[in-house]
DNA sequence: GGAGATAACTTATCGGTGTTTAGTTATGTT
DNA sequence: AACATAACTAAACACCGATAAGTTATCTCC
């Protein structure tokens, strides 16, 4: 036979014998290990990259030390695979919301906490909170999964906080407190977008981005936004 | 020579009645109008699939009535061709928002007129939008189309407008004009994201997203919320 | 009108991608 | 030691973006 194995001379510098570079198998019990390594990688890759596109299906199984097939036994396809990876970690944004919320002070200041906390957690992600925000989960996303996604809940918490700055006379009542939620929220999610394009444009020291001040002038900005408007300052 | 023309039968290639089963070849002069063709049928299918993955060179070119190779007389890759097609017919942005500045009235109508035709005009053009704006432009984009950019026209449209707001004593003077400016960009730009998120969102009839308002009730909110923030109205 | 010149394409092909099918191998159980 | 099966791998498929090399139609000039 025409040893049709393998004619790249790149990495494959393991045999099956020499138990070097390759990972080991799960044991039997164990195999949903694969899936949490394989999460990881899908992460590094995308903060390495930058790009959802730039990572594929045969990088992550490299990088794992895994065939891509091996892939599909905890993923139904890519969008799956990257839906998962970007959802992982976000219940943390709820429990950061929540802590936000807890402290003393007055509804808006409670507000302000948590506006800052969703930026700050946000850019952290970077792409990932890109990605998640800009797809739609795939169908092969269980339904009660979705049901309580942590981007729902983080908006149950808005809302309610709102409601309460409402009732306590403090903020505006002439909205209510969904299309008012749903303002803030497009407020901060629109910071975020903004400077996490300007950001990975910087990276390739790309000119159409306006000069932006720096992120935390702009993060402030938005909070006095948010406060009081654009309106004569009082 | 045996005339491979077509031998392909898996997808049938035009009206075969019709006369035109391919596309003519252009004259001589007029090669470019292959050039607007190829982006007509990217915005067609981009409007069609609604996701930038979704639309190949393949079908481009498939569409069109031409090679995939045909293409590249045109555009030096992919990303060029989407963001080309994307980008054109941008200045329509910028005229639009000129309008929406020189009729009378306050600063702050100006300013709401400008986020009015800002939200449309995104939420017009929808996916291209979202391609254009979470994309940073290919190196092959020339630097002098970049330093006109439609977008930095906008931005430089609503900086001046808040620097006559704050000169006129009618918006807050405590932030500067250009981090007021960002903030008011993040706010629509947000707004214009949730919005075609949610689109996307409910023609999966996916349940990620939050039950929002209507998107006229979220654009007044966002408005509102822009002119005097949440606080208690006056 | 014929002979180049060349603009406007096409055919064929390459390497890479997501995904599926059909195995193979290691582990736990009896 | 034999079996069952969890945890994988090898090979292949169809498609993709992109390139190199060839072909064909149009224009120009005599």
């Amino acid at each position: 036979m025409t040893s049709t194995a393998h004619d790249r001379s790149e990495s494959r510098p393991d045999r099956p014998g020499s138990g070097v570079s390759r990972r080991r198998r799960a044991r039997k019990g164990e195999g949903e290990r694969l899936r949490t390594e394989i999460l990881d990688a899908v992460a590094e890759l995308l903060a390495e990259k930058g790009h959802k596109d730039a990572v594929s299906i045969r990088a992550v199984a490299e990088r794992v030390g895994v065939s891509p097939p091996a892939i599909y036994l905890h993923f139904s396809d890519k969008d799956e695979l990257f839906y998962q990876c970007c959802r992982a970690g976000f219940e943390e944004l709820s429990r950061r919301l929540e802590e936000a919320i807890d402290g003393a002070g007055s509804a808006l200041e409670r507000l302000q906490r948590m506006g800052r906390a969703y930026i700050g957690y946000a850019l952290e992600r970077g792409v990932q909170y890109q990605v998640l925000m800009t797809s739609i989960p795939p169908e092969s996303v269980s339904p009660e999964s979705l049901r309580d996604d942590p981007g729902l809940r983080a908006f149950a918490l808005l809302v309610d906080t709102i409601q309460e700055g409402i009732d306590a006379g403090e903020f505006r009542d002439d909205l209510g407190a969904v299309p008012l939620a749903v303002a803030v929220w497009a407020t901060v999610h629109g910071t975020v977008m903004l400077l996490l394009s300007k950001q990975a444009a910087e990276e390739v020291s790309s000119p159409v981005m306006p000069r932006l001040p720096s992120a935390d002038m702009v993060v402030d900005a938005v909070l006095a936004l948010v406060r009081s408007g654009v309106v004569e300052n009082r």
